[in-house]
DNA sequence: CGCCAGGGACGAA
DNA sequence: TTCGTCCATGGC
């Protein structure tokens, strides 16, 4: 067990892990506990740092993961275009967009679509108890997220058990298609928003927003603005904009930032609780 | 464009 | 307690 330490500047965890972006960290009075990549941590803020506990305390790992090097405080900035944006980014203060598994995003992220955040929630982490890989720390089991190898053989049928419903098809096609090779995540990586959009919106149960989702969140594509419910209502009501237009409308006004704007307006509008 | 799809969370009654 | 509505939507 090692500890990495980071600076927490523009960095809190509880709106990092808090904000819709993953399902898997757990909170216990203001400490974190989870698996991303395989790798178990607690993560915990203690005076002006951010302590890293794991079982495989890879620096480059952790830090790639929570996007330490990115200057927030510029970003803050760049999307701080009126007094609402003010508002939400001192709302959401130290969200930091999180670098995650590919895989795991992409099925977490079919699995989200017109579901509730502790539904998909119950959902991956029953997928993980099921199919994932041990993981003992502290006293306690964990589990990774499993491969798309490791789901090679899983029906359609075993996919419904973990309460997926009518997604479990898709899921079952998003593992064939990575399994082929059609979907790659190294040619997403090298293409640019606009091809990697096109490649994943082949697949089954992979629509606009999923697709966003996906690139944001494990392809560190930030120039798109993914919009949902909350999204589109905060759209409609403070920035005139249709719910058809809110994502078009978005990326306009934020470019290069989108995916940041619309992590903080998401958070804000969403925990408003009209 | 319109309809429909698990099933849990959540609030109203 | 029960009922209706909604949910990080997409397929057909």
């Amino acid at each position: 067990m090692k500890t990495v330490s980071v600076s927490n500047k523009d960095f809190n965890l509880k709106h990092t892990f808090d904000c819709g972006q993953c399902f898997r960290w757990e909170e216990e009075n203001g400490t974190f506990t989870g698996v991303a990549d395989g790798k178990w941590a607690r993560i915990e803020e203690k005076d002006d740092k951010i302590i890293i506990t794991s079982n495989d305390a890879d620096e480059n790992f952790w830090k790639k993961y929570l996007d330490t090097e990115r200057d927030y405080a510029e970003i803050k900035r760049k999307v701080t275009i009126n007094p609402l944006m003010e508002k939400a980014t001192q709302y959401g203060y130290g969200i930091r967009l999180l670098r995650q598994d590919f895989f795991e995003t992409l099925m977490s992220f079919i699995i989200s679509q017109r579901s509730s955040i502790p539904k998909i929630k119950s959902s991956v982490k029953k997928l993980c108890e099921k199919y994932g890989d041990e993981i003992e720390a502290e006293g306690k089991m964990y589990y990774s997220f499993p491969t798309a190898q490791r789901l090679k053989d899983v029906s359609e049928d075993d996919f419904r058990e973990i309460g997926v419903g009518y997604r479990a098809i898709y899921l079952k096609k998003c593992v064939e298609d990575i399994l082929s090779g059609r979907i790659d995540e190294k040619t997403l990586l090298n293409a640019s928003t606009e091809k990697a959009r096109e490649m994943l919106m082949t697949m089954h149960g992979v629509g606009d927003k999923v697709c966003d989702c996906v690139m944001l969140f494990s392809l560190a594509k930030y120039d798109l603005f993914p919009s949902d419910v909350w999204i589109k209502r905060v759209m409609c009501e403070s920035f005139g904009s249709s719910e058809k237009d809110a994502k078009d409308v978005g990326e306009k006004l934020f470019g290069d930032y989108s995916g940041f704007a619309q992590q903080y307006l998401f958070y804000y509008r969403r925990n408003l609780k009209d």
